[in-house]
DNA sequence: TATGTTACCATACAGATGTATGGTATTTTT
DNA sequence: AAAAATACCATACATCTGTATGGTAACATA
């Protein structure tokens, strides 16, 4: 039934997948000519008719905006992971990505969050455990000095997903 | 500076929260006059405009759903529990709400789920305390067997905000 | 009484938006 | 070699969407 996406419906899947779950809102087909560069909003709409045979998302017709994932809770987003966190240390970002995790993308990753892994136990007490990857979100309430941060514990097995803010 | 909203106002606004946290989009004009049974979109315009003025939302001019809250973060929303669970147990709905907390708009509220007031502490171990308030979302991955919760500790005293995965 | 606010209506319009149709070029499959 | 799929383009169009303008009615305030 589903189909294998090309290279081109993939990277337009994944700009779809980030916009709805990092801005929250779909785009428009103008946003994604836009971004690809394209002239012209009917080539985005037929990769989208492409990309909607072979199943990955749904379109409600007429209406701005309409596109809907079908993927949730059965798709796994690679996400670059940033860096590496001393828990309750200062935070060392590196300039390339040191690893990848499949995120599941009922984990809605705001605009501008980032994954770091955390290294060291010191802080089990919150639940946060060595090994595991956090999200970090530097927009939400800074003025607090706070910062929000979600905790996945590696892939399907352990099914859990923490959200949480924590004092520094 | 910001003056209070009229009723009108307010039910509009109620509304916008309401689509934006729960159905995750903003409604365009023709939406909210549907759903309040103008039969003009000129009117949610202008109740629009007055609710700007007054500070509790700013639209991006000319773009379709350009609708955001300003409250982020700096506003609570009251809503009702309707229940209570002895963790682990069975739990009790009540006809009416029961109690009423606010709530802060961060935690987005899934269209469907409720609020439940937990009793109990046979769920310590999974950080969740009696009298912790719990957001319960029936409608993700009811296929595993699971209900994904989120445990809000009282106002903004704490200010932890756990959402979790718990196996029944 | 005059003025302002609130809450609706109707009409009009420019630009945004999704869609339909047809065309060209390249690559892949049969 | 022929057919199909892919990836773009251009043009056209109906509807959606936000916006502007003006009007009516109720009500409170000055």
């Amino acid at each position: 039934m589903k189909k294998e996406l090309t290279e081109v419906q993939k990277n337009i899947l994944d700009f779809l997948i980030d916009q709805i779950k990092g801005k929250g809102i779909p785009p428009t087909l103008a946003d994604i000519a836009d971004y690809f560069g394209y002239s012209n909003r009917a080539t985005v709409q037929q990769h989208l008719q492409a990309i909607e045979k072979k199943g990955y998302i749904k379109k409600s017709p007429k209406l701005s905006r309409g596109i809907e994932l079908t993927l949730e809770d059965k798709f796994f987003v690679p996400k670059p992971i940033l860096g590496e966190v001393a828990a309750g240390n200062p935070l060392t970002i590196y300039p390339d990505a040191i690893d990848t995790v499949k995120l599941p993308t009922i984990a809605k990753m705001p605009q501008d969050s980032f994954l770091l892994r955390v290294k060291g136990d010191s802080l089990k007490d919150a639940y946060i455990f060595s090994g595991d990857i956090v999200i970090v979100n530097p927009n939400l309430e800074p003025k607090n000095g706070q910062i929000v941060v979600a905790v996945l514990d590696d892939a399907a097995v352990v099914k859990r997903f923490y959200k949480k803010k924590n004092e520094i």
